[in-house]
DNA sequence: ACCTGAACACCGTTCAAGT
DNA sequence: ACCTGAACACCGTTCAAGT
């Protein structure tokens, strides 16, 4: 008979490699408690195994977040090498929806990617190089656009525009400011911020 | 001779109104601390009050949180109203540099304001009044700059995309992903995405 | 009406001890 | 080498009790 059964009992010593195990409960936890009530304790009796267990693995808690940031930089990096789901419209469209999508479907992740926790101290080098990473797609995406060599001054500053606009289209949406119509996807989305942008810059244009 | 000395101790009863004192040592903490590290113990310590005291003027932490980030979010429209710092330079960018400075200046409080924390559960009414008062704000600048009703599709349309781009640059300036030359003041930052965004959709409108 | 102290169920993290 | 259990210093929150 089991003794208290919290809900994933543990009876035996140990497993094998424990440091997937923990990242995937990690990840599991993560999208369905959100970023903040992402235990340490919770994560390791989710694997059956004692709360101080995940210290053999990963230094702490920010460091084991870390490495899912990390892992969903390059999930981020290879949704925009894909670019599924936009047809063929135009470039920056395609990509644009890709980084909105990835978003939309992983919040509790892209807000971990970008929110407070990982701010502060010291950045895990993995977490840094897969960030490197999915920026470097974009920039390459962009300089395909505009016909130019990644690293030249335009490209860097058009990728600086195109990554701010997204990134703040996807947090206002995860963060639920952004009040559509209830069955809105994720293209109305992208599009009418779009369509936005002609609006805004055509009128920067035209003289005073 | 005093006890303990808690760095703030606590010697008396009561004190009169509490709830701005604990809204004010919360901001206070806030600003050195981070958002995540803000804990109601700790702002309760620093006025000199039991921990449980707040609990008589808010309903718990969230509610607390709430109320910072309702003050940010005022803070946030009154300094897009008054648009200091930006010269006569067009109105766009005296907007979005009077944004990106709020940001700037106060990390932990934007953070906060659109951080996960507060995106979960039930928003507390003066919170969601604010941001409406900040997103209205920013809808007036660009009505006038389209020359159009506020309240228009148009506008609406180019509100999103503004707010979109200048809370994504907020966002990942804050986040420290941006890499930019050491003594990058606030204005290379918004002039050089503002420039990508000319690039980017010059090339859009090109034809392939 | 407002505040306190004890208490409960949680945390992250350290450390000596077990296998 | 890897894992556990006890322990410490923290949390948020509830509740009976004090003023």
């Amino acid at each position: 008979m089991a003794k208290k059964s919290p809900t994933h009992a543990r009876d035996t010593y140990h497993v094998g490699n424990l440091a997937p195990l923990l990242l995937d409960a990690a990840r599991a936890l993560l999208d369905q408690a959100g970023p903040n009530r992402l235990s340490l304790r919770a994560v390791s009796e989710r694997v059956g195994v004692s709360p101080t267990a995940a210290y053999h693995h990963y230094a702490n808690r920010a460091e084991l977040l870390g490495h899912l940031a990390a892992q969903g930089f390059r999930e981020l990096a290879s949704a925009l090498a894909a670019r599924d789901g936009a047809g063929d419209s135009h470039p920056l469209r395609a990509a644009s929806l890709a980084y909105f999508r990835f978003a939309r479907r992983n919040p509790a992740l892209y807000q971990l990617m970008f929110g407070p926790e990982l701010a502060a101290g010291e950045m895990l080098p993995e977490l840094r190089q897969a960030r490197e990473e999915s920026f470097g797609q974009l920039k390459r995406i962009i300089a395909e656009l505009l016909r130019l060599d990644v690293g030249t001054p335009e490209v860097r500053s058009a990728a600086l525009a195109g990554w701010s606009w997204v990134h703040g289209l996807a947090s206002l949406a995860i963060h639920g400011v952004l009040q559509f119509p209830a069955g809105a996807s994720d293209d109305h989305f992208v599009d009418r911020a779009l369509q936005g942008f002609e609006y805004l810059f055509q009128a920067g244009q035209q003289p005073d």
